[in-house]
RNA sequence: GCCCCUGUAGCUCAAGGGAUAGAGCGGCGGACUUCUAAUCCGCAGGCUGGAGGUUCAAGUCCUCCCAGGGGCGCCA
């Protein structure tokens, strides 16, 4: 048990709550859901509570007199040295120093796993991410939701969820049609035969690559080929090369999927012979009335059934030319995703130019039997690249591209991953690439994060050159207010795990990060771990140092960063 | 016109309705005989876009206005 003080801290305001209103000193009011926070200045001690504030109102009485009623009722023990009230009605409590330091024991034997909960979360739920049309490299843009997205899944699992990360493969469709087209007039270009780009066409030079890993494998066997017609064994090669690449420049971050999700392979049946998601989809959304026939195309209806409603717009389902658009496949995914596979939630991670498309999915799901309230879209503002002061436009129709890969050989992996989930999904990003690159590589945050965690690694070689053991005899010996600080900072993970997962915000993870280096350096610098004249605080100390290490390495592994023991 | 996001230090951005709004970078000034100076300490820098409102308490919630970004296809 253990590191869950913070619901601990809860349990115990609320029983103290309770019996100043048992013994009649306070009015029974019904209570409102207990919440704690870590006040920012620890002068407030290491929790703070505004359940007083709340309970004034409906109490009819000072703020502060609750405070101090709640207060003094609460149970000194073990885990709570002091709770007192303070100035407008928070009551401060001070956690027992022993209780603390203990909970540094915790984390040691926790290691890079310190943060997770102790119990499953005992729900199923889907992150899907990146998701990136497979007509071209990946772009910083598909990055950052990369970088979320895989966050966000590494942080749920760290609060117990059970969690698969997916990606949908766009094999379907007009795009493709296109890639198809653009692939073939770049092979053919390639064996000497007059073609010309589609209009709209990828004019990148990626394809022209493609196109020629393609001829070095199938030679001239498509020479003849139909411009507007491209074989599909052609096509299906060139989605299977740039699958390849995008696999392998995810790789380059740290990212893998659980599953890759074909759109084409929603049209199919089942091997059990179910119907295809597809056609199931249909059928449910025609039975549930969502369905509208007009100007020759089929139209779903998400409003109530029949209903004509001013601000729900109808979204077309299948062309007027039989062909069904992406909106369809869509519907068909998600009608896979919980009615198939019977995920509990599932979580899209979309760039925000996707925004008008949540709400028509919600409703998706919910007309084909399920719960669109359990479909959660996380939209994430796009990047904005920088070379100083110019703006680099991206668009893979024109071909400029910034890649990802570009990127990480730039910055790096770990510096890549960092800044990519500094910022909150709802905040533009500005990335500069001239300062990322200028910028020296030691005077960035992840740096000083991965150099706390060297310098631990550091003062644990150290110690065992020279034969000095961490113990927990004397932990007491603690007592710096460095040390109380860097062992607050500690044991705030499990806490930060708990909320981040709950709001969707791994981003607070990067802050976390910086928070946590800055109070070991700062530990570091005040106080001298190694001390031959020492032995015992030597001892407590290099424990302090063994569960900052975890704690640090924890944080960056759930970041998604190196932890390097050297520097 | 309607919908979504944003507006916080010179710049890039943090900050569950809480206490004195914080970091990094940039600027200025200090500190290495040390377990790593990829560090630490100090200084300067803010009417949180504006106006109302709700609340014991507003950067945070509500309304309006201004500004920026994105979206409103039988594209994806």
């Amino acid at each position: 048990m253990s590191s869950d003080t913070r619901e601990l801290v809860r349990a115990a305001l609320s029983d103290a709550l309770l019996r100043a209103q048992q013994d009649g000193a306070l009015p029974s009011v019904p209570a409102p859901e207990v919440r704690v926070q870590r006040p920012p200045n620890a002068e407030h001690g290491d929790y703070a509570c505004n359940l007083a504030m709340r309970l004034a109102g409906a109490m009819r009485l000072p703020p502060l007199d609750v405070a101090t009623a709640i207060a003094a009722r609460v149970e000194r023990g073990d885990l709570i040295a002091d709770a007192e009230a303070a100035r407008p009605g928070f009551i401060n409590l001070r956690i027992r120093g022993d209780w603390k330091r203990d909970r540094l024991l915790d984390a040691i034997a926790a290691g890079d796993g310190w943060g997770r909960a102790s119990q499953p979360a005992g729900e199923r739920v889907q992150v899907e991410f990146v998701s990136a049309n497979p007509t071209g490299p990946l772009q910083v843009g598909n990055g950052r939701g990369a970088v979320l997205g895989d966050a966000l899944a590494t942080v749920l699992d760290a609060a117990g969820c059970e969690v698969q990360r997916e990606y949908y493969v766009n094999d379907a469709g007009g795009q493709i049609g296109l890639f198809g087209q653009t692939l073939l007039a770049r092979y053919l270009q390639q064996q000497g035969v007059e073609a010309e780009l589609p209009e709209g066409g990828y004019g990148g030079a990626y394809m022209i690559d493609l196109a020629g890993r393609i001829a070095e494998e199938a030679g001239a066997r498509w020479r003849e080929a139909d411009a507007g017609q491209p074989p599909q064994e052609l096509v299906d090669r060139g989605l299977e090369l740039m699958l390849e690449q995008i696999r392998a420049d995810l790789l380059l971050i740290g990212v893998r999927f659980d599953h890759w999700q074909s759109e084409r392979a929603l049209f199919d049946a089942g091997d059990d012979d179910a119907a295809a998601p597809y056609e199931a989809a249909m059928s449910l959304l025609r039975e549930g009335g969502y369905v509208v026939e007009k100007e020759g195309a089929t139209w779903f209806r998400s409003g109530d059934a029949g209903e004509e409603q001013d601000d729900v717009k109808d979204n077309v389902l299948i062309r007027s030319s039989g062909e069904p658009t992406y909106f369809a496949s869509d519907v068909a995914y998600h009608y896979d995703k919980f009615l198939r596979r019977g995920f509990d939630r599932v979580i899209d991670v979309w760039g925000a130019d996707h925004q008008g498309h949540v709400a028509r999915t919600k409703a998706s799901v919910s007309a084909v039997g399920g719960d669109g309230d359990q479909l959660e879209v996380l939209l994430y503002q796009l990047v904005h690249l920088r070379r100083g002061q110019e703006r680099v436009r991206m668009s893979k129709r024109t071909g400029e591209l910034v890649t990802l890969r570009e990127l990480v050989e730039e910055v790096g992996a770990d510096a890549t991953r960092f800044f990519l989930l500094q910022r909150s999904a709802d905040a533009q990003m500005d990335f500069d690439l001239d300062a990322a690159t200028s910028q020296d590589p030691r005077q960035n945050p992840v740096s000083y994060v991965q150099y706390a965690h060297a310098r631990c690694a550091g003062i644990l070689r150290a110690a065992a050159e020279q034969g000095v053991e961490a113990g927990a005899e004397h932990l007491a010996l603690l007592e710096h207010p460095r040390e109380d600080a860097l062992i607050t900072a500690i044991l705030t993970l499990p806490e930060l795990v708990v909320d981040m997962a709950a709001r969707r915000e791994p981003h607070h993870l990067t802050t976390y990060a910086q928070e946590l280096a800055q109070q070991f350096t700062q530990f570091y610098d005040a106080c001298r771990v190694l001390d031959a004249d020492e032995p015992q605080r030597s001892a407590a100390r290099l424990t302090l140092v063994e569960a900052a290490k975890c704690a640090l390495a924890a944080t960056l592994r759930l970041i998604g960063v190196s932890a390097p023991d050297e520097m």
